[in-house]
DNA sequence: TCCTAGTTTAGAATTAGTCTAAATCCATAG
DNA sequence: CTATGGATTTAGACTAATTCTAAACTAGGA
């Protein structure tokens, strides 16, 4: 029961949306919405291309997992759902995470320089990944 | 001549690149490709969206504009180039631009936790802005 | 069992951005 | 002054990611 304790009452995880969710937490790596699709249908041959997106709309929303936006091509999945930083490699773009508690604590100065009322604060770095790197 | 200061002598701005360089000079805010594609037909009624994007990809090579990219719709286009920090209201998209260089100082840290050769980072701040509180 | 609300499905639609090939521009050689 | 060729621009087709739509399906309560 430990994937639905995050589950309000009335919200169900359908045959579905465990399916994504299985997917997500069986991975290392952080999957699109194409290869969580192709990775689900092997378990739910029938799924579709858009229950794969209302579920992962769902879980979301539920905080079962996370999603990556970057603007470079699709959404990315990450089971990882506490916060964290990431790293991206400028020449092949993969995607790391890591966790620097010091950028948590920018949280207070960054809303005051930029007068919002604060929820999350997230490190971006950019840079060469150690296999680029050694090519 | 100031705007072609950072211009390879091979490398010209020709009318097209200009307009799109200007309409993103004279704006405070981060408009879309679409938005600099609006604007510069006013000036210049035959440009087609491909020459926006191709000025838009030329002038960010050439160091005159930033590209901004959440994932969140369309990337946006900003005129300042330094190093600097975004906050994104979570109601209703709002971009604001500030700087803490406290970001810039753990470079060095998030590079020994990612195992990357540093190039740039950038912190984000999620929350909500000044108007959507008052609301 | 029947009903209803919520969910899933397949495919169409939308949006952002890129590609292509033909037309145009412009600096320079003759 | 004119011809040439490389770079640029144009319009529209194309692609990829995601959302929408409407019909079919499913599960739980009366």
């Amino acid at each position: 029961m430990a994937a639905t304790a995050n589950l309000k009452t009335e919200e169900k995880l359908t045959r579905q949306r465990d399916a994504v969710l299985q997917v997500i937490r069986s991975r290392e790596d952080h999957p699109t919405a194409n290869e969580i699709f192709q990775a689900a249908r092997l378990q739910l041959p029938t799924i579709s291309y858009a229950t794969v997106y209302n579920s992962l709309r769902f879980l979301k929303e539920a905080g079962l997992v996370h999603e990556i936006k970057f603007g470079d091509g699709a959404s990315r999945y990450d089971r990882e759902t506490d916060r964290h930083d990431h790293a991206i490699c400028n020449d092949c773009g993969k995607l790391v995470d890591f966790d620097l508690p010091q950028a948590a604590n920018l949280m207070q100065a960054a809303a005051r320089k930029s007068k919002f009322q604060p929820a999350s604060v997230h490190l971006t770095l950019r840079g060469v990944c150690p296999e680029c790197r050694k090519a």
